[in-house]
DNA sequence: CAGTGGTCTAGACCACCAT
DNA sequence: TGGTGGTCTAGACCACTGC
């Protein structure tokens, strides 16, 4: 029996896709567990169930879930081997695998106007820097630079980090809740500055690929800034256009 | 003593979907032109229409095809103003859009063992190399470096290119029929050359984003090889990492 | 108005996974 | 073996486009 529809600005997959990112920001499941089946969550929100699989088609495409046949759809986990990478495009040219990463410092600071305005925060809020290096082959490649809000970040601190073994990503997911589901980056060509010429082992002046990255949580809501400096000597940073 | 499992053949909507590529190949439909709709199609190929639109929901996701509600899906054409900055990720800071293009060079020489490796030709098989310089704001800020197989691309000439206002895709597109469909890219901070300083006006040695890329026609066959280099003073190449 | 893609439903059967 | 997602079908109705 086809009910007639109402009137309504989105489609009824579009809404339900945003109901289920919503019980996700809420925490309702949370990385690696399952979601309710397709059949089940067509019962809840009261439509068939090929309308609720084009929902989870759409959060499969961005990540959002992943989809596992025979068992279920689960929310994915930056702990995961298969999401070590997901954002960190920097590939070595002989294609070696995996970084060592070292902490450089953790401190707690005030916002500046930049930092606040890419995450949404008022001036001089309470912010944390974390800065850290990365190597592969013991080969420092990258400088990471990176600013949170603290009020999200609550009780991070150096010695934190330093007993985790994954990536910052998975920390943040498992000891704060949070979840990057996405990020837009700008890269730049850029000369050393004699402070990253040292740490990275280069020349003042040696050309360094600078990304800036933004990463967002469930419904676009912007948790870091980073800026990465990478030495692209041996490694470069792939892309895909389609 | 589990029977031997046949190997599934690749489903419907994938091998439909594998055969309007190869139509779309085969030059059945140009650039520009309307496919059939996706009931007439349903029927050339035997298959639900729920098939072939998931196939065309594949081809659309890959920007292979092109939907317009109400008129039909078309073979989406370089030479639409939407398709411009497809496959050029610079952008300047301020949001400035637009570039002038001046053409540097063309000649015809023998393929590298690099250049053939990359475009699948046998090497010294001729190939032609342009050479051109991009400027905002009066300003050069891309050193553009590429390479052609001859045998897909005969005729080709600076003349050629003086006389087409457009991109160097759309040329491709309606004079030789090749059509772009993906590319890969290798992103790499590098000092620039006495040339490249000079033709971009910098300081030798200045940093320069240096990308290269591959790029693709219909069926994953690679048809040109291309080197960036880009001034990212006032510029900053984007990208959205999901 | 006719024709197109866009949405939504309903249900059958298959392939895969855990138990 | 039961439950899950994956495929495929069939058909209704809506929204938009162009004549």
């Amino acid at each position: 029996m086809p009910p007639s529809k109402p009137r309504s600005p989105a489609p009824l997959y579009e809404q339900i896709r945003q109901l289920i990112v919503a019980a996700l920001a809420a925490g309702e499941w949370r990385p690696g567990d399952a979601l309710p089946s397709e059949a089940a969550l067509a019962q809840r929100f009261g439509a068939s169930p090929g309308t609720v699989r084009r929902a989870m088609d759409e959060l499969a495409a961005e990540h959002i879930v992943e989809r596992r046949q025979g068992s279920g759809t689960f929310v994915p986990t930056h702990a995961a081997p298969r999401q070590q990478f997901r954002f960190l495009r920097l590939v070595a040219d002989d294609e070696a695998e995996g970084f060592t990463r070292e902490l450089l410092g953790c401190r707690r600071l005030r916002a500046s106007a930049e930092v606040a305005r890419a995450l949404g925060l008022r001036t001089s809020e309470p912010v944390i820097e974390v800065r850290r290096l990365l190597h592969r082959r013991g080969r420092p490649v990258v400088l990471d630079e990176l600013w949170l809000a603290e009020r999200h970040f609550e009780g991070l601190t150096a010695e934190v980090m330093a007993r985790h073994p994954g990536t910052l990503y998975a920390l943040f997911e498992t000891r704060f809740g949070v979840h990057m589901v996405r990020a837009e980056e700008k890269l730049r060509a850029v000369a050393a500055t004699p402070e990253a010429a040292q740490l990275l082992q280069v020349s003042p002046g040696e050309p360094l690929l600078s990304v800036e990255r933004l990463a967002f949580t469930y419904g676009d809501r912007p948790v870091e800034l980073r800026r990465g400096l990478y030495y692209t000597s041996s490694d470069h940073y792939r892309n895909e256009l389609n």
